[in-house]
RNA sequence: GCGGGUGUGUUGAAAUUGGUAGACAAGCUAGACUUAGGAUCUAGUGCCUCCGGCGUAUGGGUUCGAGUCCCUUCACCCGCACCA
C-alpha cells in the first residue's frame, strides 16, 4: 500500500464530521484553552494559498494541546456583512445577502480540504439575525451608560440623570464630549428634547455632529482605519472631510485603561506600540492666555507640553476649523481671514496631508497676552494646528518647535532661544535637554526640571492645570449603506428612542435598490415602513468592526437566545488564550475588540478584562510572479537573461504555465489567442522567465490556490509545506519549489510503516539509540510550539524520520509516539497510521508522549576547549549516562562554575582562565 | 521626521540564546537505475593563493570565546505622521 494521500485525506475528514470528533462541550474537570482565528470576510475571489497560513498554524496549536489533555475551543465562522457584496449589489441588483452566502459557501469547502478542527457547529455569520442581535444589544447597552472617571467604569444613564436632577451638572464626573455647565433647576425645568440633547453629551454610544470622512464614491462614511492617504482602503476612492450627524463610540473615555492594561497581554512589542501610538498619550498643561480683539477681550485655552518654553513664545496659532478662528477676527481683517478658511475647506484631506511642507496662514488681528511675561503676541490662523487635538488654539513657540519655527520664517516672526547656547540660525532646536535662560524664575535648570517646574507654576497662579490628551478618537459608528447591522433606534423629533431589548433583533428589511437614494439618504430609506411604533427608524447601519467586536464571546455559546454568552460559558471559556491573526487590524479591530470587552466588562457581563491573552501575527504570503518579454512590435518572446539586447514589455504569465522558472510553450501559445503563433528566443534551450515578488493577486497571474495543492500532493503537504516555508511571522513569498521536499519526507514517514503491502511495524524493544531519536524530537516539539518555531520542528522530523529510516527501525515502541507527535501538523497521515497501529479511537485524543530524559546522552562526547586559541579534544563521559549522571561528572570537575544542561546538550564553564565547554551530541 | 524591526550560502532558512556557523530543505553538479520522469537512490556543493587561511551588511568595542551583547555607518521592511 502507498502513500495515498487523496484518499486518506478523504476518508477521515469525512469520519471526523460525521464523528464530530471536534465537537467542544464545557466540562468543568479539564482545563481549557481556547485557539481563535481572526474571522474572514468570505471575498468572491475565494482562499487563495496565503490565507491558510494562520489557520495551519493555529490548527497546529490546538490539535497540540488537545494532545497535552486540553479542552480546546477552536471555532470559526465569517465576518460576512461590508462593502464589497454591497457594491457588486448595486452593480448586479443581486441581494448582498445571496452573494455572500456563495462565498461563505466557497470558503467553507476550501477549509474543509484542509482538514482544520474547527468545531464547525458553533460557525456563525456576522449577518445571521440570531447573530447580530447582540451586536444591536451590546449597542443599547452602550447608549443607556456613561462613563464614570472617577471610578473609572461604565455606570447605567439613569444614575447620571439622577445625579443631574439632584445636582446639576456639578462633580459629575463623566466622560463628555463637551464640558457642560448647568444646574439643578435647570436640568429640571428642561422638556425631554432638551435633556435628551444634554444626555448624547454623556452616553458611551451617542449621536453627535463631527467632521468626518466622506467617500462620495462609496457614499458613506469610513472610520479613520478605513482611509489611508486620503482614499478609502476599499477601493481605493477619494476621501473629503465633510459635517455630519452620526452615532459614535465614546472609545476616548477608555483611553487610559486601553493603554494601561497593554503592559498585561502577551502580544509582539511592535503591536503594543502601534497601539500606544494609536493611543497617543501625553501628558501636558493647559493654560489660559488673554486675547484681546477690537476692544473685545476672551480667555483662551491653549495645550503644551512644553510648558517649559513659555518664555519663548512669539505668537499663537488657531485651528482654521475651530470657532475661535472667526470669533477672534477683527473687522479690519475679515474678509482676509474669511478667504483664508474656504482656501482651506476647499483643500481635500488628501492635499493637507500629502501637502505638509507648504506653510499657510493668516493674522487674525487679534493678540494674546503671555500669562508669564505679561507679553502681548500676535494671534495667527493655520491649517497646520488641528481643531480636533487639543483645544484647538497653541502657543508657538518657534526656537523649540519645528512647525512653529518653519511659520515663524515664512511670516517673519520673531525667534526667541531660551535654552543656553543652542543654535536657532538654521533650525528649531526641539530636543528636552539643556539649560534655561531668558525665562525668569526658570533660568539655569536644567529642561527636564524646567517643564515640572513651569507646570507647578501654571497651577500655583491659577494660569491653567496639568492636562493628559490622547489621540484616540471616539468611533464612528455611522455607515449610510445597506450591508450592515440596523441601529435599534427610532426616532421622535430629534429624540432618538432606543427600541425595547424585546424587539431584538431588529431584522434588515429587505430593498429591492441598494443604492442611497438621490437626496443622499442611506439606502434603508428606500425601505417600506421603516418605522417602529408609528416612527421612524434610523437608516444608517453599524460599521464592519460592529459585528466582529465581540465575536469571540459568541463563539463560546453560539446558540443561546437569552444571552450575549452563559455565564458559565464565559466564566468557563474566559478569553481567548491564542489569537492569531494579520498586523493589519492593529488599530482597528483590535482596539474596537478592547474597547467593547471592557464595556461588557464593566456592566457585568463578562469575567476578563481583556479579549485576546496571547496575539501572533502572521506574515502575509506574498505571490511570485512570472514574466515574459515580447520584443516591442513583434509576436517574438526573448528569455530573460537575453532580454536587455532587446527592446522588450514585460508581461505576467500565469504561473500555471512555468515550472521552475522555465516557461511550458505550448501552454503558453494555447494561453490566449494572440499568442497562438508566439516565436521563442531562448538562450539554450528552454524559455527561462523573468520573475518578482508581488501581492498574491488574478491581476498578476500569481494565485496559487490550495484546493489544486490538495489535489496536487495532499493537505497534509500543505500544510507541513506552509509551515517550512520560514518563521510564521515573516512576511514571505509562495513559491512552490521546495514542497517536494515535504512530500518525499511524508513519504519516507509512511515507508517506516509500510513496505508496499506489507506493515512493517514490529512490538519489539527499542534501544537507547532509537529512543534518544524520539526524545530530541520530544523535546524540539514541546519548546517550539510555544515560540511558533514550526519550520524547525519539521525540520526535526526530518531528520528523525531520516536517522530511523538509517537504522532501519519499525518499532512500534517508536513510531506511535512518532505519529502522534505528528498529527498536528499532518493530521491525516497520522490518523491513517494510528489506526493502522490498531486503534479504533482517534489520534487527535491520544495522549502526546512524555519526555524521558534518560536517554538523552551518548556514550562520548566532544569535550571542546576553547582557552587560549582553538585546542580541542575527546573526552570519554563513560557509556549511556543519564542526564543527572553527567552533571555529576562534570560538577566534579574542578571548579565549575555554571552548569546547563537541557535536552541532549550539556553546557559547561569553568574558570578562572579556562572556559571549557562540552557538547553532549 | 518619530517609533518598531530586519540584515547569515545560489534560494527558504537553522544555530541549544555568548560556546564546532550554514542543521533541515530547495537549487545546482556528477554518478547509478532505468518502462525517459516533474520518479528513486548515491556522492559533492560558503569562499580562497586548499597540509593552511578567510567568512554571519559596515567599521570599532567588551570577552578566553560574538551571527548572538554595546557603539558607528549603510541598506531594506513595517507602522505613525503637522497630535503642539
Amino acid at each position: 500500500m502507498d502513500y495515498n494521500f487523496r484518499e486518506i485525506e478523504k476518508k477521515w475528514q469525512r469520519q471526523w464530521a460525521e464523528k464530530k470528533v471536534f465537537k467542544t462541550e464545557v466540562s468543568a474537570d479539564k482545563p481549557k484553552f481556547y485557539v481563535l482565528d481572526m474571522f474572514p470576510y468570505p471575498s468572491g475571489a475565494g482562499l487563495h494559498v496565503g490565507h491558510p497560513l494562520g489557520y495551519i498554524a493555529s490548527d497546529i496549536v490546538a490539535r497540540y494541546k488537545r494532545l497535552k489533555g486540553f479542552n480546546v475551543l477552536h471555532p470559526m465562522g465569517y465576518d460576512a456583512f461590508g462593502l464589497p457584496a454591497e457594491q457588486y449589489a448595486i452593480k448586479t441588483g443581486q441581494h448582498p445577502g445571496i452573494t455572500t452566502k456563495q462565498n461563505v459557501d466557497r470558503y467553507r469547502s476550501q477549509m474543509d480540504k484542509i482538514g482544520f478542527s474547527y468545531d464547525w457547529d458553533r460557525e456563525f455569520r456576522t449577518c445571521d439575525p440570531d447573530y447580530y442581535k447582540w451586536t444591536q444589544w451590546a449597542f443599547l447597552k452602550m447608549f443607556g451608560s456613561y462613563y464614570c472617571t472617577k471610578c473609572g467604569k461604565a455606570l447605567p444613564i439613569e444614575e447620571l440623570e439622577a445625579h443631574f436632577a439632584k445636582n446639576g451638572s456639578k462633580d459629575c464626573n463623566a466622560a463628555c464630549t463637551e464640558e457642560l455647565s448647568f444646574t439643578a433647576q435647570e436640568w429640571n425645568s428642561w422638556d425631554e428634547a432638551r435633556k435628551s440633547e444634554v444626555l448624547m453629551n454623556y452616553r458611551i454610544a451617542y449621536r453627535g455632529k463631527t467632521s468626518v470622512n466622506w467617500c462620495p464614491e462609496l457614499g458613506t462614511v469610513l472610520a479613520n482605519d478605513e482611509v489611508k492617504d486620503g482614499l478609502s482602503v476599499r477601493g481605493g476612492f477619494p476621501v473629503v472631510q465633510k459635517k455630519m450627524d452620526q452615532w459614535l463610540l465614546r472609545v476616548s473615555a477608555y483611553a487610559e485603561r486601553l493603554l494601561d492594561s497593554l503592559d498585561s497581554l502577551d502580544w509582539t512589542d511592535s503591536l503594543k506600540e502601534m497601539q500606544r501610538n494609536w493611543i497617543g498619550r501625553s501628558s501636558g498643561t493647559e493654560v489660559v492666555f488673554k486675547v484681546i480683539t477690537g476692544d473685545r477681550e476672551r480667555d483662551v485655552t491653549i495645550f503644551t507640553t512644553r510648558a517649559d518654553t513659555m518664555f519663548g513664545v512669539t505668537f499663537m496659532v488657531l485651528a482654521p476649523e475651530s470657532e475661535l478662528a472667526l470669533e477672534l477676527t477683527t473687522p479690519t481683517k475679515m474678509a482676509e481671514v474669511q478667504e483664508y478658511l474656504s482656501y482651506v475647506q476647499k483643500k481635500t484631506e488628501r492635499e493637507r496631508i500629502s501637502d505638509t511642507k507648504t506653510v499657510t496662514g493668516v493674522f487674525s488681528g487679534s493678540y494674546g497676552i503671555n500669562p508669564l511675561t505679561g507679553e502681548k503676541v500676535p494671534v495667527w490662523i493655520s491649517e497646520y494646528v488641528l481643531a480636533s487635538y487639543g483645544t484647538g488654539a497653541i502657543m508657538a513657540v518657534p526656537a523649540h518647535d519645528s512647525r512653529d519655527y518653519a511659520f515663524a520664517r515664512k511670516f517673519d516672526l520673531p525667534i526667541v532661544p531660551i535654552i543656553e547656547g543652542c543654535d536657532v540660525s538654521e533650525q528649531s532646536f526641539d530636543a528636552k535637554e539643556g539649560k534655561m535662560c531668558n525665562s525668569g524664575f526658570m533660568n539655569g535648570m536644567d529642561v527636564k526640571d524646567a517643564i515640572e517646574a513651569a507646570k507647578d507654576y501654571v497651577e500655583a497662579h491659577h494660569l491653567g492645570r496639568r492636562k493628559v490628551n490622547y489621540r484616540l478618537r471616539d468611533a464612528i459608528f455611522s455607515r449610510q449603506r445597506y450591508w450592515g447591522e440596523p441601529f435599534p433606534v427610532c426616532f421622535d423629533g430629534d429624540i432618538a428612542i432606543p427600541l425595547p431589548d424585546e424587539a431584538l433583533p431588529l431584522e434588515l428589511p429587505e430593498i429591492e435598490e441598494f443604492k442611497p437614494t438621490e437626496t443622499g439618504e442611506p439606502p434603508l430609506s428606500r425601505a417600506k415602513d421603516w418605522t417602529w411604533e408609528g416612527k421612524p427608524l434610523e437608516t444608517s447601519t453599524m460599521p464592519g468592526f460592529a459585528g466582529s467586536s465581540a465575536y469571540y464571546l459568541r463563539y463560546m455559546d453560539p446558540h443561546n437566545s437569552q444571552a450575549l454568552v452563559s455565564k458559565e460559558a464565559n466564566e468557563y471559556w474566559r478569553n481567548v488564550d491564542l489569537y492569531v491573526g494579520g498586523t493589519e487590524h492593529a488599530t482597528g479591530h483590535l482596539i474596537y475588540s478592547r474597547f467593547w470587552n471592557k464595556f461588557l466588562y464593566d456592566l457585568g457581563y463578562v469575567c476578563e478584562d481583556e479579549p485576546f491573552r496571547k496575539l501572533v501575527n502572521q506574515g502575509m504570503i506574498q505571490g511570485r510572479s512570472s514574466f515574459v518579454y515580447r520584443v516591442v512590435g513583434t509576436n517574438q518572446f526573448v528569455s530573460s537573461e537575453l532580454k536587455e539586447q532587446y527592446q522588450t514589455q514585460e508581461l505576467h504569465v500565469d504561473i500555471s504555465m512555468v515550472r521552475n522558472d522555465r516557461l511550458d510553450k505550448d501552454a503558453f501559445r494555447k494561453w490566449s489567442p494572440e499568442y497562438a503563433d508566439a516565436q521563442f528566443i531562448p538562450a539554450d534551450g528552454d524559455y527561462i522567465c523573468g520573475s518578482a515578488v508581488e501581492k498574491m493577486s488574478k491581476s498578476m497571474y500569481n494565485v496559487v490556490n490550495p484546493d489544486q495543492i490538495c489535489e496536487d500532493y495532499g493537505a497534509d503537504t500543505l500544510r507541513l509545506y506552509e509551515m517550512f516555508l520560514g518563521p510564521l511571522e515573516q512576511s514571505k513569498p509562495w513559491d512552490t519549489k521546495g514542497i517536494d521536499g515535504v512530500h518525499r519526507f511524508l513519504r519516507k514517514f509512511w515507508k517506516l510503516f509500510y513496505e508496499g503491502d506489507t506493515f512493517l511495524v514490529q512490538d519489539e524493544e527499542a534501544t537507547p539509540q532509537e529512543l534518544k531519536v524520539l526524545h530530541k524530537l520530544i523535546a524540539k516539539e514541546e519548546s517550539d510550539i510555544d515560540t511558533f518555531s514550526f519550520n524547525t520542528t519539521i525540520s526535526a522530523f526530518m531528520i528523525a524520520v531520516n536517522e530511523l529510516t538509517d537504522l532501519g527501525c519499525h518499532k512500534k515502541a517508536i513510531l506511535e509516539p512518532l505519529a502522534v507527535m505528528l498529527s498536528p501538523f499532518a493530521p491525516h497521515i497520522a490518523e491513517e497510521l494510528w489506526h493502522a497501529l490498531g486503534h479504533q479511537d482517534t489520534v487527535t485524543y491520544a495522549s502526546f508522549p512524555e519526555y524521558v530524559q534518560a536517554y538523552t546522552v551518548e556514550d562520548t562526547a566532544t569535550y571542546a576547549v576553547s582557552f587560549n586559541g582553538k585546542t580541542r579534544f575527546t573526552v570519554d563521559l563513560s557509556k549511556s549516562l543519564a542526564p543527572a549522571e553527567v552533571e555529576a561528572h562534570v560538577r566534579a570537575l574542578p571548579q565549575t562554575e555554571k552548569y546547563v544542561g537541557e535536552g541532549s546538550i550539556v553546557k559547561v564553564i569553568v574558570v578562572p582562565g579556562k572556559i571549557v565547554n562540552i557538547v553532549v551530541k
